[in-house]
DNA sequence: CTGAAAGCGCTTACAG
DNA sequence: CTGAAAGCGCTTACAG
């Protein structure tokens, strides 16, 4: 007979069985000394009556909140359009819950909201770790963990960069691609749209633009710093197409500045991949849906937060963790990439 | 001296100020019976601590886990390019951090899997009180928080239909308005583009185009139903095209069908506004990414969660509280919708 | 105005 | 193999 009244608890459980609550918790929970048969009976008896054990007294008696923080810090505007998240959130959710854990979510718009947030979930033990995503250089975050003794794992950190475990997606073997694909269509003149310098993925992404580069023996050309937004990367194509000499390529830092540079050139009367061919980063559904379709390098934030949950919850177990390094993003070719103009003016 | 080694309990906080627990917790917490003096001194003792109640000992003690939950039900496909859910979180969370409650997020592409966490979540106790989004026709999970008593705020869901309180924002007022102006332009063969039809949404979207039709003398043009999705716009539009009579206009239940639709119908050679006029339901950014740029009704998500999250934590702390409705959505006209071409083939 | 005590629902040594 | 007890950190009647 299912569905009681008020929810059962383990003293109902112990009570229908006739044993104490130690032997229901341990033979719940899987510890050993309990016999095979009361084992079972037991499991019977709390299926029987849906007992569910309450998180709010596990969490008191096991010093665990059985919950984990993500923040999401970024301004209304780039969440809207920016499909990382729900991404990520279906990654990290996928292994959470399978463990027992919840996921659960702030938002900031600002790195000091951020950092109070963190500070505050810590305080209240409202979780028992966090991930560290869209890392800053020198991110006040990571001393604020470590401080606060709060387990984290980092996302895409530079290995050996910070003192947190990291998890990471290669993006110097999709770039370098990229650009030897550019490179064997003819073009010499390559420019970036980089995202704002105090990310590090904006650096990483530029610093892998410049070395491969140079591996092709090429100087860099101009590089222009956006904001990860589609207006960005309007704004960043009004830029370019005013300099003298014009470059025949842009590698933007992330398809929406990609999606927003090609269709505000295209506006202003530029053809792509014609005039200039244009690159994204990231692989969201949007480059998939505007005119040409956008050549990206693909990323998989959904395997990134999974393997960073699976890290989070070792090192929520007091285990010692190594960095982990996911496939790299790799080089999706679409239309917005195409040869050289023969003529350059 | 902030900065203990081990963060302060509410013992420690009595022990410092040489009172009992129950004083200091009645002091904190605003509770009338302790002179204004001690409680200035607990208040001024518990910060130089750093004290920040758990929410272990708070919840299992005040029967509240403080956090309360979303779960998202859709395919991971549907939720990468749909901001719905961005600026709902944010809406939500904005107010329930200043309460101090958490969010906690679960998905499900599937929505017997959506009802498995429902009951996982209640029977846990991880939350006091769930949002009900998506609500489909005779939609399982109204029953089962009714029966779980679980508290819970239904999102846009008609009135008198669910014994739950809803929030909702208004519709008919933004697509007779749509309507009334692409009559104006000329059209009378105006089709729909529907959502599934077990999402209340997509019959609520439906109906009020009918009934703005009939409101302005028309008989309902086709209705070909889709599936949400950019494709599934893409899908509906070769269907439409094909068709012997074609209609001049077609409203959408939602954005990314509409660019579906309007990206598609360019690509086989017909010319938005000027062949057909498409308009979507949504706001979302990818509108105003698109050539031509969509004309929509704009939502307010980020008003609709704030809204609901206000009302079930009203409903959580046991009070009786009425639907609230906020303004409608309304029409955006951008350059996707236009004059009725004059020749109807 | 203040304190001692019970209790929330579990887990975890520790005895037997 | 099983149970009695302590304890996790709070809140909330209830005495004084």
């Amino acid at each position: 007979m299912p569905m009681a009244d008020k929810a059962a608890t383990i003293t109902d459980v112990a009570a229908r069985a006739g044993v104490s609550i130690s032997t229901v918790s341990a033979a719940l929970n899987g510890r050993a000394g309990v016999s095979e048969g009361t084992r079972e009976r037991i499991k019977g008896i709390a299926a029987d009556l849906g007992f569910v054990p309450s998180l709010r007294g596990r969490s008191l008696s096991a010093k665990r909140s059985f919950n984990v923080g993500l923040i999401i810090q970024r301004g209304a505007d780039v969440i809207e359009s920016d499909p990382f998240f729900a991404s990520f959130i279906g990654g990290a959710e996928s292994v959470l819950s399978e463990r027992g854990y919840g996921l659960v979510l702030q938002m900031a718009d600002t790195s000091e909201k951020a950092l109070a947030h963190y500070r505050q979930m810590a305080a209240a033990k409202r979780v028992d770790g966090v991930f560290l995503n869209e890392l800053e250089v020198d991110d006040p975050r990571v001393a604020a963990v470590h401080r606060l003794r709060l387990p984290a794992v980092a996302i895409n950190a530079d290995p050996g960069r910070f003192p947190v475990p990291a998890v990471r997606q290669g993006f110097q073997p999709g770039i370098s691609a990229l650009l030897s694909y550019l490179v064997g269509m003819g073009h010499r003149h390559i420019a970036h749209l980089a995202g704002p310098t105090r990310f590090l993925h904006s650096c990483q992404r530029e610093q892998a633009w410049r070395s491969a580069l140079a591996e092709l023996g090429l100087e860099p050309g101009p590089v222009v710093t956006g904001d990860f937004t589609f207006d960005g990367g309007a704004g960043a194509a009004e830029a370019i197409v005013a300099q003298a000499v014009r470059p025949t390529a842009v590698v933007c830092a992330n398809d929406l500045m990609a999606a927003g540079f090609l269709t505000r050139a295209q506006d202003l009367g530029l053809r792509i991949p014609g005039d200039i061919s244009v690159a994204g980063y990231d692989g969201v559904p949007l480059g998939e849906y505007i005119r040409p379709r956008l050549t990206t390098l693909k990323t998989a934030p959904h395997e990134l937060a999974a393997q960073a949950s699976r890290m989070l919850l070792a090192v929520v177990d007091g285990e010692t963790v190594t960095d982990v390094e996911i496939p790299p993003a790799s080089l999706v070719l679409r239309e917005s990439t195409g040869r050289a103009p023969t003529a350059v003016r």
